[in-house]
DNA sequence: TTGTACGCGTTATCAG
DNA sequence: CTGATAACGCGTACAA
């Protein structure tokens, strides 16, 4: 049986309520007293019990975390123990706890937060990814959860807080540089077009091209849903086509990793044969081969911001919406070549 | 302000208890009873509250996952997300809750762990990693915590519960193939030698040696403590000997990868100059380039089996210590060639 | 400055 | 089969 406040507060010859004064650290109680008494803390091991603690102040002094359903691959991208890392840090400083949702599909994955929030095991969300039409985020919205997106809603915009990249920007700045390398026929390969860092980056891609005066092909832009199989039919997708793309845009590092691997088989070579950008700046970005020209996204911080608006608005109910962009830098390797 | 068992209570016209018992599916309420105040919750939307009840039952419901400290980059491995899914999943059909340890540093980790056990957040913890001296496992040993580890132990073994690959086995396995492949100046690359499995997975290696007779060379066996920067070193000592190994064991897919890369950049060519074999079976093994001829160890199962054997272990605490082998297997892909 | 009394939402024990 | 009543460990008005 662990040593409970009242304990202390035999031992320290005085009545719990002052031990939970001196824990609060209560302006109204006398140093001497707080020093007697957290002597005796120290003495007994004492550690509060945040379940009991929980209870009475109705909080859990916890943050939830929800992940995209793993049931595809995505799920190995090192993109969330990067995230985690920074909500992580946050979350340790401000002594907050990390719980993690539950389960595979989305269908498990809604349940599980459901009843991480109805049964008040959290105080507050955030949201890993941002999909279109998602269910969780319909729940959150009506519950009244305080909760925060990484990404970008795709809808609510301003009515709900989220930290992101300048996508856009980001995805057409890399397209700026195929270009400016001499590059004409730039092909974009995205991932699911449910995922709204994909309708951005690509968005980013075409408002370059338009900005050059070079007109879109659709022939040019693919999407890969899965990951593995899906660079199969990518690559045959678009080597098939009469002017085959010179350079690619692709929305993630991982899936850069698959279109290089899928192309040498078809005996093409990058940088050689054709130009590669990438986002995201992976670890192994810098261990693939050739290593890839991608851009930061500073992982890390979009994790630490989200931890932190999140606590703000768990602490200050009327915290107003915010939208916070964390800067993206390009990072130039081995992937691309001037033609 | 969410409704509570007594709101149910009251307009099903019970007391707080039958609830309760409802809830529990006592079986000493009537069907008719547990039908109306079932209706009664469904109607009202009732969701217990978590904390009270855990108050009430002293117990959580609840994991703790602890993770290695993510200070070195080893932490965006994917290994990890790849074992959480297999404890999410377990976790999600026990209903038990998912909470992380935070912080970076192994003393934060650290003061994050005693934190989490001390306030009672949780009623077991798996250990993510496996380490020579760790402080967190003496800690988790002394407070007598329920716990499984994930990896072996390196010291009471037959104590502490613990799921694991035959990693020693597997290492043979691999250095065997090379052998038959033809090659005879076979390296080993391994990380931090703290760690058990570095350990275990070179004692394969060196048995397979010596079974096959083949004398035991200390120039070719390194340890490569940072990926990324780490390569270079390791690299740069094995092409310096007067006869360079023709093959190689290395212990994880993301070090392989770091090793083909480097080796290129020397003219070396995986696997016409030299062979790979790694372990793990990441997903990016696949997308690697040459495809990497790894053992896959079945992470998801490691974690599934970890958070099955801790869920029983907090059920009935005198559970006797176990000790499960995860089976692995060899994936031929195209990084290893016939000498 | 400190103590008293009650509440937080449940479960458990003991009656009936 | 069901209802009181007392915990569980802590926070906090209110009183002193």
């Amino acid at each position: 049986m662990a040593v409970t406040i009242k304990d202390v507060a035999k031992a320290a010859n005085v009545t719990p309520s002052t031990v939970s004064r001196v824990i609060a650290d209560s302006p109204r109680i006398s140093i001497k007293t707080k020093q007697k008494v957290r002597q005796v803390m120290k003495d007994l091991g004492y550690q509060p019990n945040l379940n009991a603690r929980n209870l009475a102040k109705r909080c859990t002094q916890t943050i939830g975390l929800i992940m995209p359903n793993s049931t595809d691959k995505v799920f190995q991208n090192p993109f969330f123990p990067e995230v985690i890392r920074g909500i992580s840090n946050m979350a340790h400083t401000t002594e907050y706890a990390i719980q993690f949702s539950t389960g595979e599909t989305e269908e498990q994955i809604y349940d599980g937060v459901v009843r991480m929030v109805q049964s008040g095991r959290v105080d507050g969300v955030i949201l890993l990814y941002s999909r279109i039409n998602d269910k969780v985020m319909a729940f959150l919205e009506d519950k009244e959860v305080p909760y925060t997106m990484i990404g970008k809603p795709y809808q609510n915009m301003d009515k709900t807080t989220h930290v992101d990249n300048d996508n856009i920007g980001a995805a057409k700045e890399v397209t700026k540089y195929l270009l400016n390398l001499g590059h004409k026929r730039i092909g974009f390969v995205g991932g699911n077009l449910s995922l709204m860092v994909t309708k951005d980056r690509r968005q980013g891609y075409e408002e370059a091209l338009e900005e050059a005066g070079i007109a879109i092909s659709h022939d040019y832009i693919v999407h890969e849903d899965s990951l593995i199989e899906g660079g199969q039919e990518v690559v045959a997708k678009l080597i098939s086509l009469e002017e085959t793309p010179t350079a690619l845009v692709v929305v993630d590092d991982l899936m850069a990793l698959d279109m290089i691997n899928t192309l040498e088989k078809h005996g093409i070579r990058v940088p050689d044969d054709i130009s590669i950008v990438s986002f995201n700046n992976l670890l192994l970005s810098q261990l693939a081969h050739p290593p890839l020209t991608t851009v930061d996204i500073n992982i890390h911080d979009l994790g630490f911001q989200a931890a932190k608006t999140l606590i703000e608005m768990i602490k200050n109910s009327n915290e107003p919406a915010k939208r916070l962009i964390i800067p993206h830098k390009m990072i130039e390797r081995n992937s691309c070549k001037k033609i």
